[in-house]
This record gives structure tokens, C-alpha cells and sequence, in this order.
DNA sequence: TATGAATGAGCCTTCATTCAT
DNA sequence: TATGAATGAAGGCTCATTCAT
């Protein structure tokens, strides 16, 4: 990586929880020059405008994000045992995946009705969301560990509808028991399709 | 009511859906100058600042919401209905309670990890919708409608947060699918529990 | 008195110490509003502008400042005895002729090089307070008290001079000793021009 | 000198004697903008907001201040001649030593009551004149010239406050006697010390 | 007489961005 | 590549003042 590469990386590094947490709006320019002890010429050398960035910083936190999803569920050979440990790795309110909380929550919220390029990225990475759950239960299927006419599209959505409400209602009330209810709820449906 | 009342009742009411649809920092005086037609300096003369604005506001859109709910589900003699309605009325995504969306996520998500005297205040209105979904199902005991062994305080926070968690995912990728099969899943919940 | 002289006055009154203490410029009409608690319109009722508020409020203080030393020194028949009353009075800084400390020396300083008209009007005043000296020691004069060559113009110039000066180092020094040595210095010069 | 420091010691250089005339409050950075002839965004780059601006001011006007004086009065061997060259240096009206007048004068009675951080800083700067007239006549006493009991240290804070006293009845009222009487007593006083 | 709603210019400050070095 | 000086529009807010009631 050559030095220029390696600055940008840096300042998305550092830039990433300060969006996820503040919004998008709400952080300025200068908030990241204050995290990473740049001037505000360099910041503009390696991205030409703060929607870049922003742009950046979304796919470096959705990297995170994925990446930690995929190393946990692999650990699994089971995929129940992926589906569990993909819920209990979102309902856990105090270690959230990324500095922040869910970005696809807190940028999609922020986006939905005034961003629509960044409302469309989000969008996207809900899908992938959406087709992660239904492969892992595909694999269960042709495992034989779930009930074969599980429809696992809707599943999906429910599911991730779930995790992302419950989550939201914990983050905001401070309070566990939403995204632990849903956790509960979910494992028990898993539990009911399978064989 | 007098004519500072009532301008500051117009105030509001033009603020409320910018807010509410912008955010609370992306929304600017000025934004709320432009939609009023009024001058700043009447602004400030009904408003100490910006913050009791955003304040005014957020009530508002909350008397809104919860008005908009209860002439809905007072309609019914039933509590399934009620609920159902309830279900239905929440996840309209088309057909959104306040201008841009359900005002809890809106302000919720903006405000959780950056202004504690605002996520109080919404954490108090979830709490008030969980009351409201407990009340309807206990009622639906009483009257026979309702197994009476059903964990209503659980289901109502499940059926809460599965529901802001279907709408979130709908408006954010422009698809009512997730608030349709979260909508179908509550219904079938509580088909289960009714006697 | 109206209803309306008298409010007038009274406004003056409340608004005389802020003047004299925040300075004209510093002083907003909604600090008035405040100490008066009256409404902005019916600060404008009394007063064509801010303007003639101040004038008002400079006059009011310039009459308390008199009639304080007026007071003091009538009640002695000597002239000398009247001087040095006067001197005490103006070099007492923890009372203040006025709240806020000498009107003469707080106007002035802020009117000199940016308010022609008050600046004026102060002139007049400053050439009245030379008077009264002058007039002290010409009655000291005719009664035999003081020598009769003693150029008083002059001394009266250089006691107001001195007097000023050793008030306005105290205050902002926060220490009386320049005032004190004034004092001491001016009763000096008294004394030698006794017979 | 870096670009940026130039830049900041020309903002200073031209704001100085707007704060100094029109005084602290009553002088906006609007004002600064129009006599630098630079952006609002650039006074802001150089200062962090207008108290440090004017704190920058005060220290650069104090600083002409003492050179000038200091310049004058080392010009002279004996202690008489520098008191003497001291005392027409302060209460020349017409060729202030910093434009708008005697800077302890005018940023001292504004922030007499209101801004006592400022009040601080002007003290001390009281404090070091006494010390420099103090040391004037020590010299003097030293070198034979003055009489070895003359109590220098009362000395001083009297002819600060004489000088200032004088200097500030003739700039309001726009006639120089008050400060010429007041020079002509000093040095006839200083006379009266002498070997 | 008294009120307070309304105004728009102006306040201090921060913003995202550009550009010469 | 990195800097920080420079910009002007825009931010929230206060100002003195007017006017209908």
C-alpha cells in the first residue's frame, strides 16, 4: 500500500465511528480533522468532498460489520448453530458490531427521505442481509437440519426486520429487554422448523 | 387562544413534518423561515431557540401519532381487531401516522447516542406504546377474547419492536415487504393466542 | 404626576444603574425589559428610541450624582469643610455616587471619540462640577477662609482631574490607595491655601 | 514570520485602533472584516473567536504603549528630564500614543464591572506604570538629583492618576487644559524634589 | 397607556471547500 | 503528499424598532 493509500485508510479508520455515531450531517469537516490530527487540505487530497467520504466510511463499516458476522457464523459446522450465534451477535446491545450501533440503521435513517444515493446503498446491503440468513438456512435444508418447505426468503426478512427493531428499541430505551425478547422469539422459531 | 398561540401552533405545525423528515440537525431555522413564510425574528420571539422548537415539535408529532391510533383502535369492539388495526395502521408504510415516518425511529436513532434529554423523552413514548399494546390484550383477557395465560408485557415489546423494525427496513429499501411479513407474523401470533 | 410621567420615570430608574454599569452600547432595551419588566411597546411608548432612553438615563444619574454632593456639601458652612466633604464623597469607592461609578467618567470614556452629542453633553457637566469647585472656594475667599490670590479655576480643573483619575485607577485596580492619595494630596493643597 | 503569523499580526495591527476608539463591545467583526479587507472565515482562522482577538489587541496596544514611552524616556541621563519627557508624552492630546487614547483608559472602564478577566490583565498593566515612574526616581534619587526621602512609591500612583485624570477630562471635553494644568502641577512637584 | 407579535438587519461563529506553497 | 491560509455562504441567535390591538 503506498503512503497515499495508506493515510486514506487511515481516515476512514478514524472517521468511520464519528459518522456511525453522530450521523452524517451532524459531523463536520473539522470533527475529523480533530480525530485524526490531519490538516483539512489533507483531508480533501485524499477524498474530493465529505460525501466521498461518507461514501467511504459507509462500505468501510459495513466491511466491519460483515466481516465480523462471517468470522463468527463460520466458526459453526451447524447451521442452527450460525442462525444462533448471527442473533446473538446483533441483540448484543453493549458490544455492538460497529462504534455506533447497526449503520445500515443509523445511516439508513438518517438517508431514507433525503439521500437517495445513500438510501440505495443501504438498501442494497439489506438485501445481502436478507440473502446471508436465506443461504444459511438453505445450507440447513440440504444439511437435512431443517424442515425442507421452510420459507426461508420470508424467514429472511422477518427476521432481520426483528433484529434491526429490536436493537433500535434497546438502543433508544437503554433497555435490553427488546432485542433480547426478539432473540428469544427468533431461536424459538429456528428451533420450530427444525428437524 | 391567542394570536402568539396560534402562530405558534402554525409554527409547529409547519416544523413538524421538516423535522421530522430532514432531521433534527439537518433542519435548519431557515428551513422552518421558508415554510412559514415567517421572519427569523418571529421565530425566536415564540421560541427560545432552536432546541424548544425541535421540543415543540416532537410533542406534536407524538399527539399526532398517538391521536391518529387511538381514533383508529377505539373503533373496534374487539381486541383482536384492535390490534389488528393497530398492525395495520403502523405498517402503512405508504400512509406514514406523521409526514416522514414513525417520529420515535426518526428523532430515536438521531438521538440516541448524542442527546440523552431527547432519547429520554422517546424512550417514555415507547414505554407509552407498550402500555397501550399490553391494555388492548389485557382487555382481550377479560372479555374471553384472549387465552389468559398470554405474556402480554413480553408480546407487546416483541410486536412493538418487530413492527418499527419491519417499517425501518421497508422505508429504508423502498419495499413493503418487510412491514407486510411482519404485519402477517403478529397477526398469526395472536390468532394463536385467541381462545 | 400621569400614569404615564410616572412609568416614564420609573423606567429611568431601573434603567440609570444598568447604563452606568454595562455601558450604552452593551446595554440591550431587552435589559430594560428585563429590570423594568415591562413590555418592549411600552418601553417605545416612553421613548422615541434607545437614544433618548440613555439621554434620559444620563441626566437621571448626572441629577442623582448632584444632588448627593449638593446634600453633602450644604451642610457645612465652611468652605473648606465643604471641600474636603466633597473630595470624600467622590473618592469613597466602595459607595458610589452612583451605582456603577461616576456617570461623568463611563459615558464619557465610551462617547468620546464615537458620540459627538453625549460627549457634548458631558462637557457641560464636567465644566459644571469645575463650577461648583470654583464657586466653593470663592465663598471660601469672601468669608476669609482661603487666600484670595488662590487661582481657583485652575485648582478647580486639577481636582476634578485628580479626583477622576484616582477613582477610575481604583476601580479597575480594585484598590483604593490611588483614590486615598488623591484625597490626601488635593486636602494637602487646601490646607496650604488656608489662612 | 510564517504566512499565517503576518497575516495574524496585520489583523491586529489594523483592528487595534477600531477596539481602541470604538471600544470593545461596540466594535463587531464585521467591523474587523471591512478595515482588513479579509473574509469573516479568515479573522476566524487566525483567532478563535473575538475575546481572543481582543485580548491580541489589548497586548499589541499596551506594547506600542511602553515602547513609545520607553523609546522617549531613555533618550534622557537625567531622572528629571526623562519624569518631564514622560509627562508630555501622556498628555499630549493631540498625538495620543495609541490611536483612540490611553488604551488602560478605555478598555479599563469598559471592562470595569463587566469583564474581569480583562479588568486583571489592565491592573497589572497599572501596576507595571507605577513601578516605571517608581524606578524613574530611584534612578533620580541615586544619581543626587532628587531628595533621598521624596516617598516614590506615592509618588507614582499620584501622577498615574493625575496624568490619566487629566488626559481623559481633555479628550471628552475636547479642551487640553485639564491635562496641561495637571502636567504643569507634576512637574512643579517633581521641581519641589529636587537637589 | 400598555401590550406583545412581527420584522429584518446584524451579531458571532462554523461550514465545506479551494488553492498556493 | 501534505499543509494551512483564505473564502463566503450559512448556521443559530439578538438587536432596535414598528404597529395593530
Amino acid at each position: 500500500m503506498s503512503k497515499g493509500e495508506l493515510t486514506r485508510e487511515f481516515i476512514i479508520n478514524k472517521a468511520a465511528p464519528v459518522f456511525n455515531t453522530k450521523g452524517m450531517e451532524a459531523t463536520s469537516m473539522s470533527d475529523i480533522m480533530e480525530v485524526t490530527k490531519l490538516s483539512k487540505g489533507t483531508l480533501y487530497v485524499h477524498f474530493k468532498n465529505k460525501e466521498e467520504l461518507i461514501s467511504e466510511v459507509f462500505a468501510h463499516n459495513m466491511k466491519t460489520y460483515g466481516n465480523k458476522i462471517y468470522s463468527k457464523i463460520k466458526q459453526f459446522d451447524s447451521a442452527k448453530d450460525s442462525l444462533f450465534a448471527y442473533i446473538d451477535l446483533l441483540t448484543d446491545i453493549s458490544n455492538p458490531l460497529v462504534i455506533g450501533g447497526c449503520p445500515l440503521m443509523n445511516f439508513g435513517v438518517e438517508a431514507d427521505d433525503t439521500d437517495p444515493v445513500t438510501a440505495n446503498k443501504i438498501a442494497l446491503e439489506i438485501k445481502n442481509s436478507h440473502n446471508q440468513i436465506s443461504k444459511l438456512i438453505v445450507r440447513g435444508i440440504e444439511a437435512g437440519e431443517f424442515k425442507p418447505d421452510w420459507n426461508y426468503d420470508e424467514f429472511a426478512k422477518l427476521a432481520f426486520a426483528m433484529l434491526e427493531g429490536g436493537v433500535m428499541i434497546s438502543r433508544i430505551t437503554k433497555d435490553v429487554s427488546s432485542a433480547k425478547i426478539v432473540s428469544r422469539t427468533l431461536k424459538k422459531m429456528i428451533v420450530e422448523q427444525t428437524v
